[in-house]
DNA sequence: GATTGGACATAAGGAAAACTTATCGCGAAA
DNA sequence: TTTCGCGATAAGTTTTCCTTATGTCCAATC
């Protein structure tokens, strides 16, 4: 009637072990009559004897052989369990689900993933590139552990830790070298050239020009920074793009880069996750860790 | 402080199939808080978290995951443990020691084992073959589960179910064939080979003569009826055998075989095995089995 | 923005399980 | 026969586990 217990079967290993209920009681540290019971029960529950009691010794039936084999594999894999969580509890381990957005994925990832990789080895890290509002959802859902999205996002069920923040700089064609900074009026008149509705970034760089973000824009939409610049290259317009984008994207354009002296346009970088997430100790830890890896850059 | 339960695994199981305390605790027949008590100790026990508990929604960590796939090939194991009982209960598993006499052994057991193997297909059969002393040593010492000898044993902790009754039959030299049989009288008067000591039959033999069988005698001791056969046919004396052996002695040796008519020798063949064994009634329908295979023949 | 409802946690009391000490009964050894 | 070792059984107590009732939080709804 009853079901099997591991007391049971840790009990009954005992009891194979030594042969002797007596001394498998003591090695259990209970008494003897409770061993007793606890194997009779065992034995009633499988409908099976495992033992024979002999006037002078206990020995393992045929079956109780086999049996024991088992269960000591049984009481062996329970025992990993135990392992497995007390490892796990401190070093960081299995898969850990990162999303990120598209205008810091190309310029941090590699380094975000050595350093992490080199910090956690056990670690299995998975990237999914795509807008914030999208790594909002899927953070919610549970699809992704953490995230790494311009802040601030304002969630409630989410914890921000900013890990960077860096400026904005203003991309025209080579001829422009030189020349300085417009101001922002100045700006609202130029052609300017943005990523696709739905990049927080574009919001920013309208937003730093001081241009509605809702209003219908003419000029042209690119699908990510690379194509911005090869676009001002062109002689299109002119753009922004981050800092850490400028030795990566204008290497093979003739553009030229202008960094604004005075309230220079910035977005703050940051690792968002649920705050009901168990794992945030853990993911406080790797913000660190990223935090560094975008410093040291 | 407290170890890890079965129950605790299984109530786990059901709530990361569920992940939804109030259904995983409908699905253990249990109600909703002893669950969560229960999946609370567990994750006390381990230290770590199992679930993320979200507002809408439960769900399992990524340390939880691995933790359920192992959880879940335990359960599986353990059931099968009890399967594996069950299975056992019924059909003869596992090895089966046999212990058999030297004036047995040659001519039943090829029967024996084959229709033993036949019935039970699962049975993993070991043959030991030695005088009936040893074989009732290592039966009280466990190294063999039943024995194949000669009753009555006469040991108050064997149980002995007789197999089949047989007689014994003179032999002589070839050009005593249609002889009749001698008298016990006449008997004692010829040379009569015997097998060593510690051989039961040579015991019956002596019996059915009326000798005394602690007497030194003169005469040659043979290790085996088949020695015996050779010596008779030499010319040396004359022997008894068992009746199941005639055909396969006296086949190749100029020898005669006499059966007496009144007060025929005879012993009978039976099984014997610990009483204490929990197999007792298995080893019944082993004896029935055996007892067929030897009445067919 | 107050309210309602769903869902898990907590509390308290009672039923069941498990352990303890004491004792019995059996078989072997002296 | 007595004695002794050892496992089974009995009775009582502690611990565990489960139940019902209640609390708390959060989200959805009006």
């Amino acid at each position: 009637m009853s079901n099997l217990t591991l007391k049971q079967l840790r009990y009954f290993a005992a009891l194979a072990r030594h042969g002797h209920f007596g001394h498998a009681a003591e090695a259990c540290a209970i008494s003897q009559p409770a061993l007793s019971m606890q194997i009779k029960e065992l034995e009633e529950t499988l409908g099976t004897m495992l033992f024979e009691r002999g006037a002078r010794q206990v020995r393992l039936t045929g079956f109780g052989e086999v049996f024991a084999e088992r269960v000591r594999e049984i009481l062996r894999d329970v025992d990993e369990l135990g392992d497995l969580a007390r490892a796990s509890r401190d070093r960081l381990v299995g898969r850990l689900r990162i999303g990120i957005i598209p205008t810091i994925a190309p310029y941090l990832l590699p380094r975000i993933i050595g350093d992490l990789t080199r910090a956690f080895p056990e670690l299995d890290i998975q990237v999914r590139e795509t807008l914030t509002p999208k790594l909002a959802q899927e953070l919610s859902d549970g699809l992704l552990d953490t995230a790494i999205v311009a802040l601030p996002v304002s969630d409630p069920a989410f914890a921000e830790v900013p890990i960077l923040t860096e400026n904005f700089v203003l991309v025209r064609h080579a001829r422009q070298a030189g020349q300085p900074a417009p101001s922002r009026e100045k700006l609202r008149g130029m052609r300017l050239l943005l990523l696709e509705e739905g990049h927080c970034f574009r919001d920013q760089a309208l937003s730093f020009c001081s241009i509605p973000t809702g209003r219908p824009r003419e000029g042209l939409d690119g699908s990510s920074l690379s194509t911005l610049v090869q676009m001002v290259g062109a002689g299109i317009g002119v753009t922004f793009i981050p800092e850490m984008a400028v030795e990566v994207e204008t290497r093979s354009a003739s553009v030229s880069v202008t960094r604004f002296d005075d309230a220079q346009p910035c977005r703050t970088i940051g690792m968002i996750w649920r705050r009901s997430n168990p794992l945030a100790g853990q993911l406080d830890r790797i913000a660190r860790v990223i935090h560094c890896a975008c410093q040291a850059g």
